[in-house]
RNA sequence: GGGCGUAUAGCUCAGUGGGAGAGCGGCUGCCUUACAAGCAGUAGGUCCCUGGUUCAAUCCCAGGUGCGCCCA
C-alpha cells in the first residue's frame, strides 16, 4: 500500500483524467448494443468561465453519466460550447475599442476572422475548466454551436420552416438594444423595478377651446406623437373627441382619438400620448386608429431629423432634458412626480431598450408550441421537479411570435437573398446565385445573423449529425436526460421541444432535470456587485489571499483572509450533490466543502486501515465482487467463518446499494450523496471498522475468521468506492487502484460494474442484535461521559438485566464487541431474578435492558445522582405524554390498534424504567450517607 | 396585476399525519496503534402566525406575514 497519512485532493486529482481520456472511456460508440443514455451538455458560452451554476451542472449530469456507464449502458455525455452572438462579439469590440476601433474599421470579413482567431485562442478555456471538475464528457465529439456542420442544420431547419411557412419577414414593434445594436426577442428583455420620474404636460386644443394634461415616463418620446386618446365613457374628454391639439414645441397638428384599450380613465389623467414609433402598446392603437408612424429616436439611441432642429443629434436622454425645460419654460409642465417603474432593460448590455417598428425575421412558434405541449401532457417528456409544469404550460399557451434576426457579425447568417430587380426574397441551403423569381443576378444577402438560440434549439439532433442521418442520431436521439438551469426553461428547453419535434418528429429527451440556481449564503445572487463570487476553480485549487480579486470576491476574502486551501473536485462536487434538493435554490455555505473535504479524508483513512490489514492476503477473483453470489464457492469471503458484525455489514451494505440507486434513478442526488455520508462515516468507519478490529485484534479469532473479516473490509470499501465514485470520481479512483483486487478486475473504477443488491444476503437477526449492542455500547458511553469516567480506565464489569432471552444471546454473542468498544472487562446478562442488588451502581436503561455499573471508586456519585435526576426527569415527560393520550378515549376508540398498543408498551417500559432508576438513586444515596 | 416557491437548532439544510434530524458552529473529555481534517459524550427547537379538518398536525386545508423567483 502506498497512501498518504492524509488525503490530499490536488495529489490525487492530477494524474487520473489523463488515464481516462488516453483509454477512450468517455467515447460512447454509435455501433454498440448497448442500450444508450445520452446527455447531451448545455453548451456554455465559449466566451465564459466555469461558476457555481456550471459546477452544479457538471456534477449533476457526470454523476448521472458515470452511474449509468457502469450500469452498462453506452453513455454518451455530448459535449460543447455555444458562440453567444452578442457576448462574444461585445467581448471582441472591446478589444477592438482598446485599439481605437470599431467592428466597422475593419469589416464584416476581417471582423469575423478576428473573432474566430480570439476563438481558438482565448474562447473555450471553459473546456478545460469543465475538464477540471472531471467531466467524463466524450471529446470526440465535441461540437461548437457555430462550426461547419452545426451551420448545415441551421441552414436546413431555417428552409424548411420558411417553406412550411413557419418563418416569416415582417415589420413589427421589436425591442432595439441601442448599446448592442440589435434587436432582441422579448425575453431576452428584463424588465426590474426602478425609481423613476413621472411628467405631466399640458397640450392645448388646437382650436383654443382648452387643454389636456398627458402623463409619461418618457417625454422625449413626444416628439414623435401622432395622437392623444382618450377613453370614449370618459366624460371628462366627452367633447373633445375628434378635435386636435397642438403639439407643443413640435407644432404639429395631431388628433384626439377615442380608444378603449391605452387609456384608463383611473390611471393619471385619463389621457394618454400616443407615440406609434417608440412604444410597442401605442403602436397598435396607432394600427387601430391608422395613425401616422413618425420615428424621432434612430438606432444610436439619439433624436433624428424627424424632430425639430433643436433636438437632432440629441441623446434620448439629453433631449429628456431639453423637452423638460422647454416646456417648463412654456408653461406646460404641470406636475412631476416620483414613481416607480420597470424600464425594458437588455439581459445583455444592461441599455434601455428602445421599442421600434422594423422588419425583421420571425419563426410563427403557436404552432410549434401545441406539440410541445402535448409532449409535456403525455408524460413523453418529463419535467422535474413537476412545479415547473406550470410555468412552462403558461409560457407555452401564451407564446408570441419569435424574432429571429439579429444585427450582428457574429453568428448564423439568414440564408435570405434579396433582388434588386424584383424585390422578391430567395430562401436558400445553398448560396444561390441568382434570384429564384426573375433569374437576376443582382440578389445580396440579408447582412443580419440569426438569434443564438436558434442553433441552440437544434442542439440535441444538430450535434448527432442532422440534417445527415447519421449512426449517431439513429443511435443516441431521442436523448434521456436534460439537465439544466430554470432560467432558460423558456429561450432553450422549450424550444428544444419545438424544434425536436418539429424536425425528428420525436421529442429531444424524456425528462427535464431544472437544477437550482446557485447563491451566496444569503440567498443573494453571486455578482460582481456584491463580491460575493465564489469561482469554483478557487474551491478546487486553493488561492491565496492576494489571487483574489477584491471586488469580485470581498465576500470570501472576509471570511478567508489568508487564502483558500485546496478543496478539491471531489469535495466540491459532494457538496453540490448533496445540497442539490429539488424545488430549492442552494444558498451555498462554503465551510460545508470543507466539511465534505474532511469527508473524503475519513475515507481515505478508512481506506489505508482496510489495505494495512488486508497485505499478504489473497485475493478472489473480482468476478466474486462484483458478480452474482448463488452458492457459497461465489462468495468473496468464507461464509461459514463470518461474525456478526460481518453479517451486518453486509446487509447494510446490500440496503445502502438499493437506496443510493434509487435515489439516483429518482434525481435525489441530496439523498444519494446523504445515504452515502452516513454510512461510510457513521456505520462503515464509526461502527463496523471498531466491531472488526475486535476480532482481527483477538488472539482467540481463527484465522478463518480473521480472514473472512478482511474479506468483508475489502469487499465492503470496493463497493463504496464504487457507489461513490459517480460523485467523487478522482478519490475513489485513486483509492480503488490501490486496493488488491483479484483477476479479472478492470482498469479503472469507471467502466466496473455498478453494485449490486444481493438476494443471498439476508441477516436479519445479526442485523437486530448488531442494532441491540450498538444501543448498549452507546448507553455505557454515556455512564461514562456524564459520570467522568475516565477513557483510559476500564470498568470491571457491567450487568444486563433482562428475562428476554434473545437478549441474552445476543449479548454471548456479542460480548467482545461490548467489552472492546465500551471498555469493559466482564460482561454478565443476568435475569431479574439472578439480579442481586449491587451496592451503589450506576445505571441505565435501554429497550428494557438495565445496565448496572458496580462503581468500585470508579464513579463520581454525585455526577452520577445528577445524570440519574436528567433521566428521571425525562421518564417522567414522557410518561405524562404517554398517559395523556391513553387516558384520552376519542384516542383510545378511534386511533389503529396497533398504535394503542404501542402506546401501551411504551408506558409500561417507562413505568419499568421508573422504577429501576429510582432504585438506583436510592442505593446511591443510601451509599452516600454511609459516608 | 397574475402565478410559483419557501419559512424547521446560532448558520446552511434534510424530513415525517402517531413523541423532530444532519453538517458546520458551541460546550466537556480524549494525541485510543486508519484518521486531531480525528474519537467519545453533550447542550441547543411554541418546526413563521391565526383558524380549520382529525382521536392525533411541524406535516393536510384556508387566511395572513416575511423572504425569493417568474410572467404582464
Amino acid at each position: 500500500m502506498d497512501l498518504n497519512q492524509s488525503y490530499e485532493p490536488l495529489d490525487v486529482e492530477s494524474g487520473w483524467y489523463d488515464y481516462w481520456t488516453d483509454r477512450g472511456y468517455f467515447h460512447a460508440d454509435e455501433t454498440s448494443d448497448r442500450e444508450p443514455f445520452t446527455i447531451v451538455i448545455p453548451p456554455p458560452n465559449v466566451t465564459g468561465s466555469l461558476h457555481m451554476g456550471h459546477a452544479l451542472f457538471v456534477t449533476l449530469q457526470d454523476v448521472m453519466v458515470r452511474w449509468k456507464r457502469m450500469e452498462g449502458y453506452e453513455a454518451l455525455w455530448l459535449p460543447g460550447t455555444d458562440h453567444a452572438g452578442i457576448a462574444t462579439q461585445v467581448m471582441v469590440e472591446r478589444q477592438l475599442a482598446e485599439e481605437g476601433k470599431t467592428r466597422h474599421d475593419l469589416g464584416r470579413e476581417r471582423f469575423l476572422e478576428r473573432v474566430w482567431e480570439w476563438k481558438e485562442e482565448q474562447g473555450g478555456a471553459i473546456i478545460g475548466q469543465l475538464k477540471r471538475m472531471g467531466a467524463s464528457c466524450d471529446w470526440e465529439r465535441e461540437r461548437f454551436t457555430l462550426d461547419e456542420g452545426l451551420n448545415q442544420a441551421v441552414r436546413e431547419a431555417f428552409v424548411q420552416l420558411y417553406e412550411d411557412g413557419l418563418i416569416y419577414r415582417g415589420l413589427r414593434m421589436v425591442d432595439w438594444d441601442p448599446e448592442g445594436q440589435t434587436v432582441l426577442s422579448d425575453l431576452e428583455v428584463e424588465n426590474e423595478e426602478e425609481e423613476g420620474t413621472f411628467w405631466y404636460f399640458r397640450y392645448p386644443l388646437a382650436d383654443g377651446s382648452g387643454e389636456i394634461t398627458v402623463g409619461t415616463t418618457r417625454p422625449e418620446t413626444m416628439l414623435g406623437d401622432t395622437a392623444v386618446a382618450v377613453h370614449p365613457d370618459d366624460e371628462r374628454y366627452a367633447d373633445m373627441i375628434g378635435k386636435e391639439v397642438e403639439l407643443p414645441l413640435v407644432g404639429r397638428r395631431i388628433p384626439v382619438v377615442a380608444d378603449t384599450e391605452l387609456p384608463d380613465p383611473e390611471e393619471g389623467t385619463g389621457a394618454v400620448k400616443v407615440t406609434p414609433a417608440h412604444d410597442p402598446d401605442d403602436w397598435d392603437c396607432g394600427q387601430r386608429h391608422d395613425l401616422e408612424v413618425i420615428q424621432v429616436i434612430d438606432f444610436d439611441a439619439k433624436i433624428n431629423d424627424n424632430a425639430p432642429e433643436r433636438y437632432r443629434g440629441l441623446d434620448r436622454y439629453e433631449a429628456r432634458d431639453r423637452v423638460i425645460e422647454d416646456l417648463r419654460s412654456e408653461g406646460l409642465l404641470e406636475e412631476v412626480e416620483e414613481r416607480m417603474f420597470s424600464p425594458g432593460r437588455s439581459q445583455r448590455t444592461g441599455a434601455v431598450v428602445e421599442p421600434l417598428p422594423m422588419e425583421q425575421w420571425f419563426v410563427d412558434t403557436e404552432p410549434l408550441a401545441k406539440d410541445a405541449i402535448e409532449a409535456v401532457e403525455s408524460g413523453e417528456t418529463q419535467i422535474i421537479p413537476p412545479v415547473w409544469k406550470k410555468t412552462f404550460d403558461h409560457f407555452m399557451y401564451n407564446i408570441q411570435p419569435w424574432c429571429i434576426s439579429r444585427q450582428l457579425w457574429w453568428g448564423h447568417r439568414i440564408p435570405a437573398w434579396y433582388c434588386d430587380d424584383c424585390d422578391e426574397v430567395t430562401v436558400a441551403r445553398q448560396d444561390p446565385d441568382v434570384c429564384e423569381h426573375c433569374g437576376s443576378e443582382a440578389i445580396e444577402q440579408d447582412e443580419d445573423v440569426l438569434d443564438t438560440w436558434f442553433s441552440s434549439g437544434l442542439w440535441p439532433f444538430s450535434t448527432l449529425g442532422w440534417p445527415e442521418q447519421t449512426a449517431s442520431l439513429e443511435k443516441f436521439y431521442p436523448t434521456q436526460v436534460m439537465e439544466t438551469g430554470f432560467d432558460i426553461l423558456f429561450f432553450w428547453v422549450a424550444r428544444m421541444l419545438m424544434m425536436g419535434q418539429y424536425f425528428m418528429d420525436d421529442v429531444p429527451f424524456e425528462d427535464v432535470y431544472l437544477h437550482a440556481m446557485v447563491r451566496d449564503i444569503e440567498g443573494r445572487k453571486m455578482s460582481k456587485t456584491y463580491g460575493n463570487v465564489i469561482d469554483p476553480l478557487d474551491m478546487i485549487n486553493g488561492a491565496e489571499a492576494e489571487e483574489l480579486d477584491e471586488d469580485l470576491h470581498a465576500e470570501l476574502i472576509r471570511q478567508y483572509p489568508d487564502g483558500v486551501e485546496p478543496q478539491g473536485a471531489d469535495a466540491l462536487r459532494f457538496t453540490l450533490a448533496i445540497y442539490a434538493a429539488q424545488g430549492r435554490d442552494i444558498k451555498l455555505d462554503i465551510s460545508r466543502i470543507e466539511g465534505y473535504r474532511a469527508f473524503l479524508n475519513k475515507l481515505w483513512n478508512a481506506s489505508r486501515f482496510v489495505m494495512m490489514n488486508l497485505e499478504g492476503d489473497e485475493i478472489p477473483d473480482y468476478e466474486a465482487w462484483s458478480g452474482d453470489w448463488e452458492g457459497a464457492e461465489d462468495w468473496p469471503v468464507d461464509p461459514t467463518a463470518l461474525s456478526l458484525a460481518d453479517r451486518w455489514v453486509l446487509s447494510r451494505l446490500d440496503a445502502i446499494t438499493e437506496e443510493v440507486t434509487e435515489a439516483l434513478e429518482d434525481f435525489r442526488f441530496n439523498d444519494a450523496a446523504q445515504g452515502l455520508y452516513d454510512f461510510v462515516w457513521h456505520e462503515f468507519c464509526d461502527w463496523y471498522i471498531e466491531l472488526a478490529k475486535t476480532t482481527l485484534y483477538d488472539e482467540q479469532a481463527s484465522d478463518a475468521q480473521k480472514k473472512a473479516t478482511r474479506g468483508v473490509l475489502a469487499f465492503g470499501l470496493e463497493t463504496i468506492l464504487r457507489l461513490m465514485h459517480p460523485i467523487t470520481p478522482y478519490v475513489t479512483e485513486e483509492l480503488w487502484q490501490e486496493l488488491p483486487k483479484g483477476e479479472g478486475a478492470p482498469d479503472s473504477i469507471m467502466i466496473a460494474p455498478w453494485p449490486e443488491t444481493r438476494d443471498a444476503i439476508d441477516f436479519r437477526e445479526d442485523v437486530e442484535r448488531a442494532d441491540l449492542l450498538i444501543g448498549l455500547i452507546g448507553a455505557i458511553r454515556g455512564i461514562r461521559g456524564e459520570t467522568n469516567v475516565k477513557p483510559g480506565v476500564d470498568i470491571d464489569e457491567a450487568f444486563f438485566v433482562t428475562d428476554d432471552t434473545a437478549v441474552h444471546e445476543a449479548l454471548e454473542a456479542g460480548s467482545d464487541y461490548v467489552k472492546s468498544l465500551a471498555k469493559v472487562d466482564v460482561i454478565t446478562p443476568q435475569t431479574t431474578d439472578e439480579a442481586e442488588p449491587i451496592e451503589g451502581a450506576a445505571t441505565a436503561v435501554h429497550e428494557g435492558i438495565e445496565i448496572r455499573i458496580p462503581m468500585a471508586g470508579l464513579i463520581d456519585i454525585d455526577a452520577e445522582l445528577k445524570r440519574l435526576d436528567k433521566e428521571l426527569d425525562r421518564v417522567d415527560e414522557d410518561l405524562d405524554y404517554v398517559r395523556g393520550k391513553l387516558d384520552n378515549d376519542a384516542f383510545v376508540n378511534n386511533a389503529p390498534d396497533e398504535i394503542v398498543q404501542e402506546q401501551r408498551d411504551k408506558l409500561e417500559s417507562y413505568l419499568d424504567e421508573k422504577e429501576k432508576l429510582q432504585a438506583s438513586v436510592a442505593e446511591l444515596e443510601s451509599l452516600r450517607s454511609e459516608d
